[in-house]
DNA sequence: AACCGACATATTGTATACAGATTGTGTTGT
DNA sequence: ACAACACAATCTGTATACAATATGTCGGTT
């Protein structure tokens, strides 16, 4: 489910290259947004355009600012640690949800992220390893089999993916990241779910677990 | 245009509209919502409508199928509790996020919803004081002061009016409402979040809290 | 009678035209 | 020189027309 650059039909098209631009970078925050200019440069209408623009307005990538205009959302320091909380948080309540049954069926997800997490960063892919790992944690939510949860974290995983790029992120170390991944499938499948948050909040946040944090 | 004029273009009032009669039940779930005959209804022409339910479609009320239609969202069992998980869970991470500071600043507001929906059981308008007590959990998570947080809860917010419809949730018994609510409060000032969260599991399960849960 | 396919109908998707609003600029008056 | 007003340019909001696609019906075939 990556984006693809075919859809049904325009707007959706539309809707996945401006989600893509603006979540690998190309389209920075604070830019405008003018419907006209876009419609000529995909060679479409206004319509579609402006349909995946209130779409992505709704998703928080956009701010609309009604009849004036539409820009790329700039997220602020304080957001972002906003969203990085309720994101941890939401992780954890995934973990809580597991049971054998569904971490079964859907171990396999899991490890393939993993693995081809691993395989971008032996090629050297950074940006891909983090898709990679975005996935992983997409597929652990998914493991919860909790469809609002998943609905809830798909809004904000575009947001994630966006802090990536405007927080200078791609600087951190990675080399950890197949070990900490392994080791999360490890305790999941052990149960011990208090040692895992702890494990996915290290893995989440780049810091130390601070004690006394409810998780 | 046939009706007074609500939000500050068309599209905003549609959306409101058709938004507040899918949460009030006039629309019920199953239901198709075809464009042109929505257009004729509300006087104006289909743009607006497409745009509003469009919206309403990336809320989850709506869900649409790519030239077919769209229709009412169906909750069904299984997401009406994992609804109920997540908005639990939420809120108690509102609990732990809140401190003397956020209380301080919005405790206000809480007590208002709270006095409004003592009223609004005063005067036996059972819809209103629903209705307050949805406002009540919101201003919950506003103490929180952070904004994913409350980005997501208002997209659960929706959701979880829409259940309080289908389900027959209007059988229940509402006389302790005010009185939790006034204990949720005291409990927050005293900063017994733990004591704090039970209540609010009760209070919003409308059952015994279960030993082991985690919160 | 059941099944299949073509046509008719209805509904969505897209383009375009027009109306209304906001922003910026230039002119005018003091 | 500065402020205020007016006007022009630009963009969004809405309506409408047209194209594409799904659904339903009817007739024919087996």
């Amino acid at each position: 489910m990556k984006t693809k650059g075919k859809g049904q039909n325009l707007s959706d098209e539309i809707y996945n290259l401006l989600k893509a631009q603006i979540l690998n970078g190309k389209l920075a925050g604070g830019e405008k947004i003018p419907e006209e200019s876009l419609a000529k440069q995909f060679g479409v209408s206004r319509t579609p355009i402006r349909e995946a623009v209130r779409r992505l307005g709704e998703y928080g990538l956009v701010s609309i600012k009604p009849r004036c205009y539409a820009e790329v959302t700039t997220i602020s320091e304080k957001e972002a640690k906003d969203i990085a909380r309720v994101r941890i948080h939401l992780e954890c309540l995934a973990v809580d949800l597991i049971t054998p049954q569904s971490l079964e069926n859907n171990i396999r997800n899991l490890a393939r992220c993993s693995a081809e997490c691993q395989y971008a960063l032996d090629i050297g892919d950074r940006a891909l390893s983090f898709e990679q790992d975005s996935q992983f944690h997409l597929e652990l939510i998914k493991a919860s089999e909790n469809s609002a949860l998943i609905n809830l974290y798909e809004h904000l995983g575009a947001k994630i993916q966006q802090l990536r790029i405007t927080q200078n992120l791609y600087g951190i170390a990675l080399k950890d990241y197949t070990i900490q991944h392994e080791q999360i499938m490890r305790l999941l499948r052990e149960e011990k779910k208090e040692e895992c948050k702890v494990l996915l909040y290290e893995h989440v946040m780049h810091s130390p677990y601070p004690e006394g944090l409810a998780l």
